[in-house]
RNA sequence: CGUUCACAGCCGAUG
């Protein structure tokens, strides 16, 4: 069965979700094998991927005919996918279902939201969740801090979210790459060239080695202020450090 | 640690 799980997986990553749901039909099909959770997961996690939420959503409605107990993962996976899609209404249904049914909501469950929402210009939505993580002790870990981040980056919110950035170390969450990808992506928006190079040097200090998107971030910005100069040195250094640009 | 969920850039595609 975990050979059958991989090969799904595979394939639904491949974005070939149809030979993932073939195979599944043989693996129902044979009476040796039964499917179990994290099969379905994968599947409609793949469906939700390829935009074909009413297929998740008929696939999730089959599994408990089959004795299969939907949790976290397949609640997250379907949220996930609503939020996307902008359907709010049928998202909440799912979370409400989820609890429903038993299941607390997860640090994902609360991620997905915070970072859908800020997708959606609902910034100050996203960050009343934010908030209330903290503080009713759900941790917000360093995917929903670099989800918020963003969110404040993406309204201007600079300064709320450089408060945020340095509130990670205090609670002894590391930063990582994508940490410093927001905030020098939101510096360089904001023509705050300096700071969001200034950052790609502190994150070096942290032996944290910047990438392409990193790098790409940094020369997009340089040359939208007009420092031409400055970003083919930086396409210089990127190149020393062994990255090819794309 | 055998299999499943959430995070950053540019470009292209479609509108």
């Amino acid at each position: 069965a975990h050979t059958y799980n991989s090969l799904i997986h595979g394939l639904c990553k491949r974005g070939l979700v149809d030979k993932a749901l073939n195979l599944f039909s043989e693996m129902v099909d044979d009476s040796e094998i039964v499917p179990d959770a994290v099969v379905f997961n994968t599947l409609i996690n793949g469906l939700c991927k390829s935009d074909r939420l009413s297929e998740a959503v008929r696939l999730f409605d089959s599994m408990s005919s089959r004795g299969v107990s939907a949790d976290a993962h397949t609640y997250n996976s379907l949220i996930h996918g609503f939020c996307q899609r902008g359907l709010w209404e049928e998202a909440s249904r799912y979370f409400g279902k989820m609890e429903g049914s038993g299941i607390p909501c997860t640090v994902v469950t609360l991620t997905i939201l915070i970072d859908s929402l800020c997708k959606s210009g609902k910034t100050e939505e996203a960050y009343e969740i934010f908030k209330e993580m903290i503080r009713s002790g759900k941790e917000p870990n360093v995917m929903t801090y670099n989800s918020m981040m963003n969110g404040l980056c993406l309204i201007g919110k600079l300064e709320e979210a450089q408060r945020l950035f340095e509130s990670m170390a205090e609670k002894g969450l590391e930063q990582n790459v994508y940490s410093f990808g927001v905030m020098i992506h939101g510096y360089c928006k904001s023509s705050r060239l300096d700071e969001a190079i200034q950052l790609s040097k502190e994150m070096q200090k942290r032996g944290l080695k910047p990438n392409q998107v990193t790098y790409t971030t940094l020369i997009d910005g340089l040359c939208q202020a007009r420092k031409d100069r400055t970003a083919e040195r930086m396409l210089t250094v990127m190149q020393s450090n062994g990255l090819s640009p794309d």
